[in-house]
DNA sequence: GGCGAACTCTGCACCTGGTATACATACGCA
DNA sequence: TGCGTATGTATACCAGGTGCAGAGTTCGCC
């Protein structure tokens, strides 16, 4: 609310920070299972308590990363132009993350963010801490969904559930394959085509399935 | 294989009921996270040991009993007549499924059953072992798919998040509202409504989604 | 500049979930 | 009856996470 962090904040978000990095840094060169949180206490100059306080959990201080996103395809459902339906806005947003090569489309391959991906995709513990993101995702979507697009309840959150699931498995297909070595300039293309037929089944629905084949 | 189980494998089984009974008696009376493992084995009459020698964790010990389903889409699509769609025949099995109550489709109040669901909504840790089972769904029914209904890999799994996100949405729904007491009887008519409702977007698609409300 | 209040960090002890090892027991089968 | 193996046990251990009481900082205000 106001332009001057303060001192306290300030030193605040620089431990943050530093204990973010120590711990990714250590994960990355011994893997994340093989490095207890006290090691990376110790290298973040601060106890295990103070860890504790800034991070909730252990796989928290890899997947914060991806906590902000929680908000996002709810945000953009809001900020939708009026004569935009959500899945069109969706979809916009989704190409325009694909374009931007954003993280969270799992496009990107500088080498920490790939690393990370490969981490991730490597521990269970961590796919399933990030699937809690999934379902934040999911509520926050539905409510805006139900603010802006006059719909029941229940549909809004049929729809969040349909529209968060599939961009996570867009997401999720792109960042295997850039953690097994393709470069994301090579496979971008196929990440739209990919994401285009998704968002298609979506608008269509999946009348189209056939009965046998 | 063959029809004689053995005493060792009986014995087993008594063992698994045993230990399983035990935790959820003892989950139910004095709740999931004050009950350490420790007592359950002691309950049991069972070493700590042995006690996770049958349940790999203490989630497993509740949820356990929905791991069975995990296979259920995939089944049914497998299974359906030459002439269904993969939908229509997910439709009818959940459709059945809340006819005849079953736990799965979140419409049985036995009190056993609806503790059980309040228990695992209560606790964060127990929903998230769930989602595991859901991601095993997604994969067994995008299998499935691939196998029977003539459609890309990417389609596929496409649809199988749709399908399993969906049933599942509309599961913990119908459990929510009978751990707040409402009667299945009374849900059942809202339950088929809603389910008829989901599958028809399903089917249908989210084209129909306005532009702005 | 200085003071009290509020916040933050710390060290320590502790609990719990889960695992390794090495040893005992009981079953199945010949 | 007796042997090999599957199953269970006791013990000690590790790692993640929390409660607590006190020391050290920062803030807002005089």
């Amino acid at each position: 609310m106001n332009g001057e962090p303060g001192l306290r904040e300030r030193k605040k978000r620089r431990t943050h920070a530093a204990i973010s990095e120590a711990a990714i840094a250590l994960f990355l060169e011994h893997g994340y299972t093989r490095v207890p949180v006290t090691r990376v206490a110790e290298a973040a100059e601060v106890s295990k308590r103070t860890l504790f306080a800034y991070f909730p959990t252990k796989e928290d201080l890899v997947v914060h990363r991806f906590a902000d996103h929680e908000e996002e395809p709810a945000r953009v459902v809001r900020d939708r132009p009026a004569d935009s339906t959500p899945l069109a806005a969706l979809r916009t947003h989704f190409l325009a993350g694909l374009r931007e090569r954003d993280p969270i489309t799992g496009l990107n391959d500088r080498v920490e963010v790939r690393a990370l991906y490969q981490m991730i995709l490597d521990n269970p513990p961590l796919v399933a801490r990030l699937e809690h993101f999934r379902a934040g995702a999911e509520r926050a979507l539905a409510q805006a969904l139900c603010d802006t697009a006059d719909t029941t309840a229940l549909t809004a959150r049929l729809a969040a559930v349909q529209l968060v699931g599939v961009q996570w498995a867009l997401a999720h297909d792109n960042a295997q394959r850039l953690a097994y070595g393709e470069p994301a300039d090579e496979r971008y293309a196929g990440a739209v085509r990919d994401a285009e037929h998704a968002f298609a089944l979506l608008a269509n629905g999946l009348g189209v399935l056939p009965a046998r084949g």
